[in-house]
DNA sequence: TTGTATGCGTTATCAG
DNA sequence: CTGATAACGCATACAA
């Protein structure tokens, strides 16, 4: 079976190709007869626009690019379902691409979403990615481009992000508001950003609290190990400090899991003799036994928000208005629950 | 900055779009010459064909389509996470589309994805289709199609699931080998023919093994509803049955982790008083006290396998062979923990 | 070895 | 009100 064609229903009804698709426009110069001659025989055919043939004409898509480090995650794919439930709202199609952390292929693939042709594209960058050049090239080629999560500050170009640093320090200072005085802190590798915003953030909290920092609480965490690097560093902690320290603040819910699982094991009381605050607000966290006091970073919103701001940026483009880049930071939430 | 066309590099080199054309394409009927001229001024000039033109030409997009009842959630993710690596492989992009367990919704994706001349479609349907027109419009067109996961038996397709009823019929028998011999279920709703196997399966092994099947044992849950379902009627079936029971098989891990919290809490001991045995084998499964025993669904595998197939076909497709339907039954595991 | 002509399906311009 | 024509960028059959 072969898709109809506007030449289709000329032929059929003896007009021309012209005429049949002003008249699926509604241009004001089609005689209603035509028009609705038009109309019931492409509903009738099942006529549907070819794409390929709009898209050379017009030089746009209806589709738009994201690019993620991974999609495995729960933080992602709530980004993503708040993505794909726009652009199902606007009538766009959306092309994913998984970068694996890996910077040639985020590279690659933003000339493979360039060379598609997309309207739009919206990339969470992976944490190995220190060279901008292909970000450039999006703006260069005048494809509006947002920046979410991840971000360069570098690039010109709209921005959504939480404040991790603030976040983290919100965090803590709950904790020391709980009275907890000794506060450990489970980090990421040095590496990415995000990880050391909230350290920062654990830092500035204690002195803003008239407490000591001590370099000793701190331990660093392999990002992509998986939980049992919160169990073991659990074990050292308590093996290092024993009683001498009364609470955690861990850079993702993960590490704090591994750590409950300890404790329990130990008969460590949660939280009267240590206290948890995890961060992301896994689902898991939630169904954990205690529950996970948490950092919501609200992954639905950010990806809502970038959506919403590459159509507007897409929409100023179409209408020629000059595009003012914005930066949005998203709320984050405490979640309070039974581990602090 | 203007995308290069095939023109610019025929005008600069004063010679024809043609040559230009088959030059980059290794025709053997350009001279070595002027190959290695054109070659050297579309690397130059960062030329890449537009995807537009080709595809009105060719009739082909190097893309495929994917349809999911719903991204957030770990099986779906981590199928998608195996088509996208299937897909990078083969230099194919992905448009992905949730229909959100909606058939109206589906059915118009569907009509998206054949009007943006997607070169193969992947599906997993929405537990309300009942109506498989729209599926027959892809095989109408001609175009690629493989159902995975929720499957329409009845259509003229390539298909890739796992036998739930044996899964299920695997997990009640290693209960009963462990010695357990009241085995509640709590099933899903009677709706999503998963469910319903899974609750066969778990009959039919009670019955190979000579014992009786109790109604009163099997509580019905509601699927969309959270972990606390799962609570709630592992209360019940304390109140209803005592010590009469020694173990449950749930449809799916998110129950049994209800009725893990609510045993912890109850300080009833598992597995000794009740074993518990879930399915899908969430990532939750292996962090939860005690890790919860569960089915693997090999999810990253179907993905995989689905979309192996899915090129195969496209691959026939163009080249004229024809295509032999396959149905692929994806192995399932039993992944043994601590909770039985 | 190179180039000309044609068409893919649509839309915009302009003439009738 | 209608339609002929050109153009988007590329690929192919056919000439030269």
């Amino acid at each position: 079976m072969k898709p109809t064609t506007l030449k289709d229903i000329a032929k059929t009804l003896g007009i021309s190709v012209t005429t049949v698709s002003k008249a699926l426009k509604d241009y004001a110069d089609v005689s209603p007869k035509t028009k609705a001659q038009v109309k019931e025989l492409a509903e009738k055919l099942n006529y549907v626009p070819n794409s390929f043939a709009v898209g050379l004409r017009k030089k746009q898509s209806k589709t738009i690019g994201v690019i993620i480090p991974t999609m495995v995650h729960y933080f992602f794919s709530s980004i993503l379902d708040a993505i794909l439930k726009e652009a199902e709202s606007k009538n766009y199609m959306v092309i994913i691409l998984q970068s694996n952390e890996d910077y040639e292929l985020e590279k690659k693939q933003v000339d493979l979403l360039l060379n598609k042709g997309v309207d739009g594209i919206l990339i969470s960058l992976s944490n190995n990615t220190k060279d901008f050049k292909h970000l450039q090239k999006i703006i260069d080629y005048n494809v509006p481009l947002i920046l979410f999560d991840k971000i360069a500050k570098l690039i010109q170009c709209s921005k959504v992000y939480i404040d991790d640093r603030q976040a983290a320090y919100n965090a803590v200072s709950y904790l020391i508001k709980k009275g907890h005085k000794r506060i450990s802190h489970f980090r990421g590798n040095l590496n990415p950003q995000n990880s050391i915003d909230r350290f920062l953030g654990y830092k500035k909290a204690l002195e803003d609290h008239g407490i000591p920092f001590d370099p000793k609480l701190v331990y660093i965490c392999d990002n992509n190990s998986d939980f049992s690097d919160g169990y073991l560093n659990a074990k050292k902690l308590i093996e290092d400090h024993g009683e001498n320290v009364d609470a955690i603040f861990t850079v993702n819910d993960l590490l704090a899991i591994g750590a409950i699982n300890y404790f329990n094991e130990q008969g460590i009381k949660i939280p009267d003799e240590i206290a948890l605050f995890g961060f992301s607000n896994w689902f898991m966290a939630s169904v954990i036994t205690p529950t996970l006091s948490s950092i919501d970073q609200n992954a639905y919103k950010m990806g809502e928000t970038s959506a919403v701001l590459l159509f507007d940026e897409i929409d100023c483009k179409l209408k020629n208005i000059p595009i003012t880049h914005k930066k949005v930071v998203i709320d984050t939430e405490l979640v309070i629950r039974n581990s602090c």
